[in-house]
DNA sequence: GCATGTCAGGCGTAT
DNA sequence: ACGCCTGACATGCCT
């Protein structure tokens, strides 16, 4: 077999390589171009032709490129200097480019110096500047320098001069104030983790050409520029968490890499819908769901970092009045949320929740005062609900639940016995459905036969820990052809290796930072999940701990071990036969399931694609193209160490009810088992975007050699990026 | 398991 | 400068 699998996942011999970190390639981010006949000849690279080009994050895309996502950073990937400063030519890679867009094309206008709040011009960190400095030989000695000379290089200038810009701004001022008392405060050492943060963040900001994102698109978004500050936001937060997590927590120093990156996406200007406004926000729907605060303010859905109520000034017959623009009513007072239709709001302020001696009343000023001109004005209130995140009980997530108007307000006196001002918002008729699809999953819980049309409660029988519904509202067919229920990717045997090892000793599981286990060696020196469970990025391959290893099966590096972690329903789709979806929310880099099957021989694959007219095969050397925009590493392929085909024609999992789509939101990712005696590769699915409940699971069946033209069927997943077909 | 407490935190608003 | 319906932990209470 592959006697070079893992070489590239190794790390250096003795030390963490923490060039892996913030090894920039903006190669790799660049789009690659898909010829517009992908039956010709398309997988070569005529000499001398440039197999990428740069196009800016939101388009204007040419015809026959579609946008890439920020599964791009690779964690894994350790490519040599010299190999980077290869990289420009790229000689190699990808397909012809038949309208090459010069990259200059795309250039935003200089950065504008005023914002709307005269804080949201690009970067104006002091902080990000002065440390980099001062930490310039140690970036050396990690081999950023190489790293981040390739992307200013190859960047141009236009992505990294805003990094360097002045800060003079209040914010950065106080910034520098409140470092220094914390540094202060504690036994810090050299290497301070705000430093790596704004080092990585912006490593891999430079390399993706954000600062493509224009001025227009700032003031009003669309579903694309929010779709990707989102994507951009968690990807970077869950890269910040994974470094954090592999050191020693300090005290004194708080983790908020929320924070840490929303501000510096926010300072860049890596942000949309900036000015405020009543009503709709173009680019967010309702039921569009959020993990962090700071999202909903980089989208515009909902200014205040903290306050629940968001408000703005508006100036009618020469007054200047404040009113309402948007709340966040998530049980940080007694809010009245029964009803899924009306809403009781608390106002802010008094000592509500806080146990002073003294009761102070809730005054009519700030926001509860714009709550009362809205009253009166009768403008429209957008109002996001927070949520309980069940798979997170620490945190919360926020339903964008559409627009509200106030219909009366009051005060009465609060538990602590302090007058609360109180207002009545009722839901706008003829809004999709948002926060009560989330009340109505929860009867189902409850009581499945609230549920119309469940065809079976359980389709596994109990073969997972979660139940996975069967449902058909649409017609009466009473469920997809018979098929075994199997939890997990059923081997033959083991494939043999040179390279198998022993397993990891980490009895109580691998702890990040441990630079002694050998999985997270094989990971590169990272977990590849961080605590919550969520993946950090998709990577050419993930080692997971296997069979010989001595951790628990609760170990973090077995997330893809412990089967469902949502509850699914797989359910008749309106012209796509059966489909698959989640009750429960699924944020970005979440969990779903892996492909159960058996797997094949590759010898077998043309009998069983003869007899088989529905597929259900899934063939994982086949993707080239689709997986490109998502993968990072070497060349873009996933790296499997031989080329696996599993059929889940007569037995499966859930996953075999996964339909495609151009524009998918679920990846997949190869996961190595490995023990002393062998391995087994396993393919797991996450999701690439955060996914309200009830959102049908799709990911990329991707291409396919030309020569087998004749199966390409036709694509019905509606995207706009369409390409009219899929194997 | 929960409820409550704590702490650092960034931004908008008012001063 | 202040305050805010954060978010991550820690602690303490209850079953």
């Amino acid at each position: 077999m592959d006697r070079t699998l893992g070489k590239d996942s190794d790390p250096v011999s003795g030390s963490m390589d923490k060039s892996s970190v913030w090894d920039v390639r903006p190669l790799r981010r660049l789009v690659p171009v898909f010829p517009s006949q992908p039956n010709s000849s398309s997988f070569s690279v005529p000499q001398g032709a440039a197999p990428f080009f740069c196009v800016p994050p939101f388009g204007p895309f040419p015809s026959d490129v579609a946008p890439f996502y920020p599964f791009f950073a690779s964690v894994g990937s350790h490519r040599h200097p010299e190999q980077n400063s290869q990289a420009p030519s790229g000689v190699g890679y990808g397909n012809p480019v038949t309208a090459a867009v010069p990259i200059t094309s795309f250039r935003m206008q200089p950065p504008s110096t005023a914002g709307v709040n005269g804080d949201t011009g690009p970067s104006r960190s002091s902080r990000s500047r002065v440390q980099s400095q001062s930490h310039s030989s140690f970036a050396e000695e990690d081999g950023y320098s190489n790293s981040q000379n390739q992307g200013a290089q190859f960047l141009s200038s236009f992505s990294m001069h805003v990094a360097d810009v002045e800060d003079t701004s209040k914010s950065a001022r106080r910034k520098n104030k409140s470092q220094k008392r914390t540094r202060g405060s504690g036994d810090i050492n050299i290497t301070l983790p705000d430093v790596d943060a704004d080092l990585i963040v912006n490593n891999i900001l430079s390399s993706c050409n954000l600062m493509e994102f224009d001025m227009l698109r700032r003031t009003d978004g669309d579903k694309e520029s929010v779709g990707y500050i989102l994507l951009m936001f968690d990807f970077l937060r869950r890269k910040l968490s994974q470094v954090e997590d592999s050191r020693e927590a300090m005290p004194g120093v708080s983790r908020r890499p929320d924070l840490r990156v929303g501000t510096i996406l926010m300072n860049k200007g890596i942000r949309t819908n900036i000015k405020k406004r009543i009503g709709v926000v173009p680019g967010v729907e309702i039921g569009d769901i959020f993990f962090f605060r700071m999202e909903l303010c980089l989208i515009g859905l909902h200014h205040p970092i903290m306050a629940g109520i968001g408000y703005m000034g508006l100036t009618v017959n020469q007054e200047e009045e404040s009113v309402a623009v948007s709340i966040v009513s998530s049980g940080g007072y007694e809010d009245n949320v029964e009803d899924g239709d009306v809403l009781i709001y608390s106002g802010q302020g008094g000592n509500v929740n806080r146990k002073d001696k003294e009761v102070v009343d809730q005054k009519l000023e700030r926001g509860n005062l714009a709550l009362e001109k809205s009253l009166h004005r009768g403008n429209e209130v957008r109002v996001i609900r927070g949520v309980k995140d069940v798979a997170n009980p620490s945190s919360k997530i926020y339903v964008y639940d559409g627009l509200y108007k106030i219909q009366e307000s009051w005060t009465e006196k609060g538990k602590s016995g302090c007058n609360v001002f109180k207002y009545k918002l009722f839901r706008l008729p003829g809004q999709p459905e948002a926060f009560m699809t989330w009340k109505l999953i929860q009867q189902w819980k409850n009581d499945i036969t609230s549920r119309i049309g469940v065809i079976l409660p359980d389709l596994t029988s109990g073969a997972e820990n979660i139940p996975v519904t069967l449902i058909n509202d649409v017609d009466d067919e009473k469920g997809p052809a018979h098929f075994t229920y199997l939890p997990s990717l059923k081997y033959a045997k083991l494939v043999n290796s040179a390279e198998s090892y022993g397993g990891c000793n980490c009895h109580n599981g691998c702890i990040p930072g441990n630079q002694n286990c050998p999985c997270i060696q094989k990971n590169a020196g990272y977990l590849p999940y961080i605590s919550n469970g969520v993946l950090v990025n998709q990577k050419s391959l993930i080692h997971e701990c296997g069979r010989s290893c001595q951790c628990p099966p609760n170990c973090r590096n077995r997330l893809s071990q412990g089967g469902l972690r949502v509850h699914l329903e797989v359910f008749k789709t309106k012209d796509k036969g059966w489909g698959l979806r989640s009750w429960d929310p699924i944020r970005s880099g979440g969990f779903i399931c892996e492909y159960a099957g058996e797997v094949i021989d590759i010898s077998k694959i043309e009998e069983l694609r003869g007899e088989n007219e529905d597929g259900y095969i899934f063939y994982a050397t086949r993707t080239y193209q689709p997986m490109e925009p998502l993968c990072s590493d070497s060349d873009g392929v996933p790296k499997i160490p031989f080329p696996l085909i599993i059929t889940a024609k007569d037995a499966g999992n859930v996953a075999r009810f996964m339909n495609h789509s151009c524009s998918p939101n679920v990846f997949w990712q190869p996961i190595l088992r490995q023990s002393d005696k062998g391995y087994d590769l396993h393919i797991a699915f996450y999701a690439i975007k955060h996914m309200p409940p009830m959102t049908e699971l799709t990911y990329d069946y991707g291409l396919i050699l030309p020569d087998k033209e004749e199966r390409k069927k036709n694509c019905l997943c509606g995207s706009s990026k369409c390409r009219g077909y899929f194997y």
